[in-house]
DNA sequence: TGCTGATAAATTGTTAACAATCAATTATCG
DNA sequence: CGATAATTGATTGTTAACAATTTATCAGCA
């Protein structure tokens, strides 16, 4: 595939991928080959190959004959996706800890600094941004690209169950979270460090609304019974 | 996508899949278009659809109008894949030991039986595949499948790791590893059995000679010869 | 009205021909 | 003879037309 090819896919992939986690594109969205073609000036293939990619990610549903699609995760699946977080940034925060340098020192207090110009309005699309930016900080730190990727992959559908499940009556409060993070962090303390990634993390996942609601099996004679 | 292309674009994934985890695919090794074209009498796109899944599993590269070849992870990614390893195994073996039931008792030990059935020789194919399998368990047993499907990808790139760094001085005796995981999970020890994984994995890699790599020449019609 | 089945439109899946690129070989010149 | 440049062959990338499938529309009928 050519170098140019690989960028073109790559462009639609990052768009939409942009999209999806910003929240610009709803789970369930259907993405019409046609539709894209048209978007973004490029050939059926590449379309095609940016859509595999995403489902790859599951940001994306395949379905046969039928299309693509913004993925909607369970709550079962989104579970599972904050407690693989769990572990991979535990683990990643502990690595970070041993091996910060001087300058992943000020990449820390930079990042912190531009949450904090955001200021306590949630403008959604930078702010979802900033706050994956610092988990992805921490994984370059910790120096594990590979478990990287993975956690990558796994913000990114974070982000997904967000727009699902957000539970609109709590508020945002990660930044306090992330500062108190990052001052762990900062002072070397792996422990507390870890602590408040756990409890970062859970918060997170609790501030949602996770009952398992839709497609569930109704016996009709059940609802109808006399009592 | 058609269900029956799907299943297509499985099929030839499988098979290359296998292939290369089996070690029949020796990492370097290039896979032409036409050639697996005539392979496995399909369609160019749905070959180029199962690399492209092969590539995002890192088991495959590919090269901008070059085309693909099997991965050579290097040293250092080697590194990282066993570090994540030991992440997410010890992780999940400690939900495994919380989680366990009677049925999945019974297939730990099952598994065990059909390890001890294949000896202590080595045949390679199989041997990697129940070795796999054997984690691949605990991935269930803990019941989160979103792990197990990082996992899934890890023990793949595992064993094209152990392709290219294998040292034949030293013997395979990891049986001898599970059967002390094994037990640890079933007195429901979870210190124990993290201990232990955290100790199996390490030794995987100790044994690897993390050292640059070869290449040879691979006749596809031989490798996916049917038996 | 409400249901069933046929028809049409929209969409995805498939194929083959064509273009661009790269690797190797040969020709040319110093 | 050795090195560099042109040529050929093999391989990947691109495109557009065609086939198959699904979804929507609408007519017919109880």
């Amino acid at each position: 595939m050519a170098s140019h090819v690989i960028r073109e896919v790559q462009r639609i992939y990052n768009a939409i991928y942009d999209a999806i986690v910003e929240q610009r594109l709803p789970p369930g969205t259907r993405l019409t080959e046609l539709n894209l073609v048209e978007v973004f000036q490029a050939n059926r293939n590449h379309i095609r190959s940016a859509l595999r990619d995403l489902a790859h990610l599951k940001l994306v549903r395949l379905e046969m004959n039928r299309g693509a699609f913004v993925e909607e995760p369970t709550p079962q699946q989104a579970r599972e996706v904050f407690a693989a977080r769990r572990v991979i940034e535990k683990a990643l925060i502990e690595e970070a800890c041993k091996r910060m340098q001087a300058l992943d020192r000020r990449a820390i207090e930079a990042h912190l600094k531009a949450e904090l110009a955001l200021g306590h309005q949630p403008a959604k699309p930078e702010f979802i941004r900033l706050s994956g930016d610092f988990h992805r900080l921490l994984a370059r730190i910790a120096g594990n690209s590979t478990l990287g990727e993975i956690l990558e992959g796994l913000i990114a559908r974070s982000s997904l169950i967000i727009a699902l499940y957000e539970n609109h009556s709590g508020i945002q409060c990660s930044h306090n979270e992330h500062e108190a993070l990052a001052k762990a962090l900062l002072d070397g303390d792996a422990q507390q460090a870890t602590r408040c990634m756990e409890e970062h993390l859970l918060n997170i996942e609790q501030r949602l609304r996770l009952t398992p609601p839709q497609s569930e099996e109704v016996d009709l004679f059940k609802v109808f019974a006399k009592p």
